[in-house]
DNA sequence: GCACTGACGCGGG
DNA sequence: TCCCGCGCCAGTG
């Protein structure tokens, strides 16, 4: 599915020492309610293994679990490594999104485009 | 083809 | 602001 290819260059996308919601990486796929299959496709490795996907967080900032990480606490410790803020709070860990969030620009947006069209997908 | 599931999001109360 | 319910759609059995 080309969508999955998508989300894996937008993924690649994301600065280092920031964080991104899986609404905005679906978003910039062009398919807004697609974040659902965003989740799906880094925890089954369907976007590629060299993707940050420890950046990639729900739209509460909530580390949503662990599920495509080696430890518990690896994606905690990647984020942390790379200067983000990641507190715990009684839902998990989670990032401040106001403050560390992709705040993605009209230029990230284009070159996708670019990339997009340049790939097929 | 049907029903259920899931690293989710949003609007309403 | 928090909580709840509904919507979403690709995968899977």
């Amino acid at each position: 599915m080309d969508f999955y290819k998508r989300a894996a260059l937008v993924c690649q996308q994301i600065p280092r020492g920031k964080a991104a919601s899986y609404g905005q990486i679906a978003l910039l796929c062009g398919k807004p309610k697609n974040a659902r299959q965003v989740g799906y496709a880094l925890s089954h490795g369907l976007a590629g293994e060299d993707v940050p996907a420890h950046r990639v967080v729900n739209a509460k900032g909530i580390l949503s679990g662990a599920a495509a990480f080696a430890t518990a606490d690896l994606q905690k410790q990647m984020l942390q490594h790379e200067g983000v803020e990641v507190f715990w709070t009684e839902d998990g860990w989670r990032v401040d999104l106001k403050k560390d969030g992709w705040k993605n620009t009209m230029e990230d947006a284009l070159y996708l485009r670019e990339e997009f069209s340049k790939k097929g997908i």
